[in-house]
DNA sequence: GTGGTCTAGACCACC
DNA sequence: GTGGTCTAGACCACA
C-alpha cells in the first residue's frame, strides 16, 4: 500500500480500516487481521499498525481480546459513520466552500464533476 | 494570529501571505513586511518567517532582491490561483466525492449547505 | 571537516555528500548516517545538517523514510552527475574560456599544468 | 546590467570595471565614471556603487583625487592582469582539473569545446 | 535597515 | 532511535 507522506501512516492505515469496516467488508465481532499480518501486508513496522490498532480502540471502534486478537465493535459501523460524517460536515466542507470562493469557482462546475466523477 | 497547532506555522504563513496576494491585497511587485516586521506581528520568531519566505521563494511566487527585501512575483496572482486550482480539483474535490459516496451523502444535500454558506 | 568561509557551512555538507555519492562511496538505497550523527562528525549544529539534507531532498538526491532516517535516491548518482556536468560545461568552462582569452593564456600552457595535476 | 545572485552586487561592479581596465577600455590616468553616474547606469545604489570603488582603491588599482573623483592607477592594467592569473591559476584551474577528475571529462574534450569557443 | 546563516537547546510525532 | 519544527539569540555581509 502507497502513503501519501503528508499524514502520519499509522492514521492512513486507521483509515483504510474504518472504511473497510463502513464498507461491509469487515463486519461487526469479525476478527481483524493480527498486528503481524497486517505489518507484513502493508510493509510497515508492526509498532505502527500497533498504533493505529490502539488509535481504533480509543474510539470503541474495535476492541481486543487478550490472546485471540482485535474484533470490530458490534455498533462499528455506525460510530465510524457518526464520525466521519460530523466531521466531514463540519470541517472539510466549510474548508471546501471556502476555497471555491477565493478560487472563483462555480457550484454548477462542481456540480458537472460530480457528474463525471459517478459516471 | 491564531495558529492551527496540526499543520506547522512556517506554511500557514505561507498559506496567509499567498492568501493575501490572491485577494489581490498585495499586489505584483509590492514588498512585504521585511522578516522582523513580519515576526514581530504575528508574534513568532524571525527565523519562522523566513521559512515561509524561502518557501515562497523556491515557489517563485516572491523573491528577493539583495539588502532591499522580499517581492511579490509578476505573476504571483496567477500562479498562486493555478496552483491552488490545481490541487483543489486534483486532490481534495475527488476525496470529497470519495467521502460523500462512502457515507452515502446526496448531492441535493451538499447544495442546500453550500446555498446557506454563501447566504 | 574544515570548511571553507565564503561559503555556506551546509552547502558545503551537501557536496560532500553529494560527492560521496558521485564517487560511489554511498550507494543508491543506502542509509545516510542520521542527523544529529553527522552533526557531531562535523561538529556542527544539527540544525545545519538538518538544513544541508532538506536542500539535497528537495534536489530528489535523497529520499526520507520516516522515522528511520534518509537514503540516498535511486538514480542519485546519474543525477548528481548530470547537474554536475550541465554546471561544469554550461557554466565554469565558458568562464574558464573568457578568463584564458582576456589574460591571454595559451591553451597550450592549460594542458601542460593538466599533466602535472594529473602526474 | 544583470547580476549574478550568488555573488555580491559590489564584487560584481569591481569586476566589471577591472575587466573594463584589462582589456584597455579605460586607461592609465583616466577618470572613472562618477559614483553615481555609474550607479544610474548599472541601476543599483550608489553605496554600492561607492563600495566596489573603495574595494578597487584599497587594492591601488583606482586612487582618488579629492573632489575630482576616481582614477586608473598608473600600472593598473598590470596588476590587474597579475592578480587574475594568480587567481585563476592557482584557484581555479585546480578546482577545474579536479571537477574533470570527478566527472570523468577527458582532456580532449575540453580541447574540443576550447576551439569552438575561440572559432 | 535588509536577509542569511549558525548555534544551542527544546519539544514533538513518529517508527 | 528518527526527522521536523520552533524559539532565542547571535554575527555577518550587503544595500
Amino acid at each position: 500500500m502507497e502513503f501519501r507522506d503528508n499524514e502520519a501512516i499509522y492514521l492512513q492505515i486507521a483509515e483504510h480500516v474504518s472504511d473497510n469496516i463502513l464498507t461491509g467488508k469487515w463486519h461487526a465481532e469479525q476478527r481483524l487481521p493480527s498486528v503481524r499480518e497486517l505489518a507484513i501486508e502493508l510493509e510497515v513496522n508492526p509498532n505502527t499498525v500497533m498504533r493505529s490498532y490502539e488509535f481504533l480502540q480509543k474510539q470503541e471502534v474495535i476492541y481486543n481480546k487478550r490472546g485471540l486478537g482485535f474484533f470490530v465493535a458490534p455498533d462499528a459501523d455506525k460510530m465510524v459513520k457518526a464520525y466521519k460524517k460530523e466531521r466531514f460536515l463540519k470541517q472539510e466542507l466549510p474548508e471546501v466552500f471556502r476555497t471555491m470562493v477565493l478560487l472563483g469557482i462555480k457550484f454548477e462546475d462542481i456540480q458537472k464533476r460530480y457528474e463525471q466523477y459517478t459516471k
